[in-house]
DNA sequence: GAGCACTGC
């Protein structure tokens, strides 16, 4: 047995080994096939200057457009500089995923070196690093929560944070939570701060630490022509269409990207494209229109990004996930009716409504670059130019126009105390600070001191959760259910799981109701993930890609949405360990569901609304003079049903209506004996009807 | 009987 043993693994030793030549081989010819290509990048000419910067000043602004290198070639220059002695790090933080895998897989390639070893990446769900890793991709999301189990980055000697104009709200906590790092280092481990963006205006980074030093590098774009309206239409969708057509049938050769606000404008215009074609000449239908939005399942986005057929040119009808989120190929044309939806957090309600406004300058100098990639492109802007001059210079910040609670959460579980006094880069408003302590509050995660609880709030801070979720899995602890509501907060989180075409709506909805649970939509998703466990169990055995396959195919019949039920998979597993970690008390309520729909009642008391005379439903917020009314929207399975009392997660509002989505059925009086007693304070307070009634 | 921009832990 012993040499059967050994001569197996000698065999594998001398496979491995022969693969380590045959793969370092390969890594070395794709690096020099890449030389010649790293040399030819303008910041390469500026090497040596860089280097020096570094070492003279502590932090770093540096300027630049795209395509000039700097994401991918600072981090190698200043490894070969000797800035990873004693075996630290060279961290670099992306706003996303998908670039910081693209870009330390490159990096890698151009170092000859194969991903993991000496250049990674950590994301979520993944981490492909090693101890010989000195250069590190990651998501500023990612830095901050390594920031709570290590506040000093010890592991670090540079921190580069790159597409800081970006301003999401983690890159925002996480410039502050820096400059407090590199204050508190002694002066053996300095820790070099290098902040990098696309923006003109590097004013408000370097002001903010402290007139650091800002250099510019040359980027490489090619030049985009900007053409004007004479008036302000009347109607952009009209607009956007009579110029894509103009541009087909009068411009040379080149792909067309349309900038529009949302799914819905999308399918309006390509439907409008299609018709319009069939009146013209036949040998002018040669355009073919192609919708991307994120929610648009992933097969159909490829589209976007494959060529056209030959002599076919290509229109693709976009969200601003094609501003800085993907790039797609063969773009000569941009059309830009000027506007974006985004969310404004009102702390009055606690809702984030999506509204269209107005984009910045800087967006509209981004959205007119994509024409300019890979030559000199064109850039259609349906406003006048004298409105352009009184666009915004950049837009808001997401810190200025989101619920904090998260963050601040985060903060407090770094040590920061006094909210209102954390040298942000821009302040968020008091009122928005103030809501989110109090409802933080309210879960429980702070005590009435302020201070993070021991050990609701620690435990709820290291979830990677929002709060009201974290809050509802300790509550489940308490009420054996948490096997179920680990399941619920899994689905919830993964995004939308149907999908429903617009030709087949009678067909997905038949096919839902196999899942559906009269209770309500939170029961429902645990039929869900518990029919998608099943089906993958008794698969278990197939190859992966055959798994895979088997597996979208399945989701495709019940018309789920595969990508998002993946992502509640993972997050499942995820989470459960964490919970596991903390040691939760890990039980299910079996067929008991009444018990299940009492731990909604007492997790989600901030999302309660109630039926009134008119059949419509009052949104009870902890502060009754904000009180909504809001209906049940037409997909949850309680609609048509009208409970006395019901839970729910979300809010869509759409002209004028207010929509609440998952919605489950509970008992009014649960509200009142679960709720948190300063909560049943404040109700009794205002009287309102309700409480009244269940005495 | 309607229809949610984009990210992230």
């Amino acid at each position: 047995m012993a040499s059967v043993r050994s001569n197996n693994s000698t065999e594998s030793l001398k496979r491995n080994f022969s693969d380590d030549n045959r793969e370092s081989d390969a890594l070395f010819a794709k690096k020099q096939k890449l030389a010649p290509h790293r040399k030819s990048l303008p910041i390469a000419t500026v090497e040596n200057q860089l280097v020096q910067e570094v070492w003279k000043h502590d932090t770093l602004i540096i300027v630049g457009e795209t395509g000039g290198g700097k994401t991918t070639q600072l981090p190698q220059f200043l490894y070969n500089a000797g800035f990873c002695g004693n075996g630290r790090l060279i961290g670099i933080t992306q706003p996303s995923c998908v670039a910081a895998v693209n870009v330390s897989k490159r990096v890698a390639e151009e170092c000859g070196v194969k991903l993991g070893e000496t250049v990674g990446y950590s994301i979520r769900f993944e981490n492909v690093t090693s101890s010989s890793t000195r250069i590190k991709y990651m998501t500023d999301g990612f830095l901050l929560r390594e920031a709570i189990s290590d506040p000093s980055l010890s592991r670090y000697s540079v921190i580069i944070v790159d597409e800081a104009h970006e301003r999401t709200v983690e890159t925002d906590v996480l410039l502050g939570v820096l400059k407090n790092v590199q204050r508190s280092r002694s002066e053996s481990v300095k820790l070099k701060l290098i902040i990098m963006s696309a923006s003109l205006d590097a004013r408000i980074f370097s002001e903010y630490f402290g007139g650091a030093r800002a250099v510019h590098i040359q980027g490489r774009q090619f030049p985009v022509d900007k053409f004007y309206t004479y008036h302000l239409p009347k109607a952009y969708l009209h607009a956007s269409l009579i110029t894509l057509f103009q541009i087909h049938l009068e411009e040379e050769a080149g792909d067309i990207l349309v900038f529009l606000t949302g799914k819905e404008e999308i399918e309006f215009v390509e439907r409008l494209v299609k018709e319009k074609l069939k009146q013209l000449p036949e040998n002018s239908q040669k355009l073919v229109a192609v919708p991307l939005f994120s929610s648009l399942p992933s097969e159909q986005q490829t589209q976007a990004f494959t060529p056209a057929c030959p002599g076919f040119r290509k229109v693709i009808l976009a969200t601003k996930i094609a501003e800085t989120s993907v790039t797609i190929p063969g773009i000569k044309y941009v059309i830009d009716p000027g506007f974006a939806k985004v969310h404004f957090y009102n702390p009055n309600t606690g809702l984030e409504p999506l509204i269209a406004v107005p984009i910045s300058k800087a967006q509209a100098l981004q959205r007119s670059g994509r024409a300019g990639r890979e030559r000199p492109g064109k850039c259609f802007r349906l406003y006048p130019e004298n409105e352009f001059w009184k666009l915004e210079d950049s837009t808001k910040p997401d810190i200025k126009r989101c619920d904090l609670s998260n963050a601040i959460l985060q903060l407090k579980a770094l040590g920061v105390h006094d909210i209102t006094r954390f040298d942000f880069i821009e302040k968020p408003t008091g009122e928005s600070i103030i809501k989110s302590l109090e409802q933080l509050t309210l879960l429980g995660a702070l005590g009435d001191d302020r201070k993070l609880s021991d050990p609701v709030g620690r435990q709820m801070a290291r979830l990677p959760l929002p709060p009201i979720y974290s809050k509802a899995l300790i509550k489940a602890s308490e009420l054996n259910c948490l096997e179920e509501m680990l399941i619920t907060v899994a689905m919830l989180s993964a995004g939308s799981m149907f999908f429903t075409p617009r030709e087949k709506l009678d067909e997905a909805r038949t096919a839902r109701k196999r899942f559906e649970n009269p209770e309500g939509d939170h029961l429902t998703l645990i039929n869900v993930y518990r029919a998608s466990d099943q089906f993958l169990e008794n698969r278990s055995g197939l190859s992966r890609e055959n798994h895979e396959e088997k597996f979208q195919k399945w989701c495709k019949k019940y018309f789920i949405d595969s990508c998002s039920l993946r992502r509640a998979r993972e997050i499942h597993s995820q989470i459960h360990e964490g919970v596991e970690q903390m040691g939760l008390s890990f039980a299910s309520c079996g067929d008991n569901m009444f018990q299940f729909r009492r731990c909604l009642a007492a997790s989600f008391f901030l999302k309660v609304a109630l039926k009134q005379s008119d059949g419509q439903y009052r949104f009870l917020t902890y502060d009754p003079a904000n009180e909504l009314v809001v209906q049940i929207h037409p997909s949850s399975v309680l609609f048509g049903k009208k409970p006395e009392c019901i839970v729910f997660n979300e809010l869509v509002e759409t002209n004028d209506q207010k929509f609440i989505c998952n919605t489950t059925r509970i008992d009014y009086s649960w509200s009142t004996e679960l709720a948190p007693p300063r909560l049943k304070k404040v109700w009794e307070r205002h009287k309102l009807p309700w409480i009244s009634n269940c005495r």
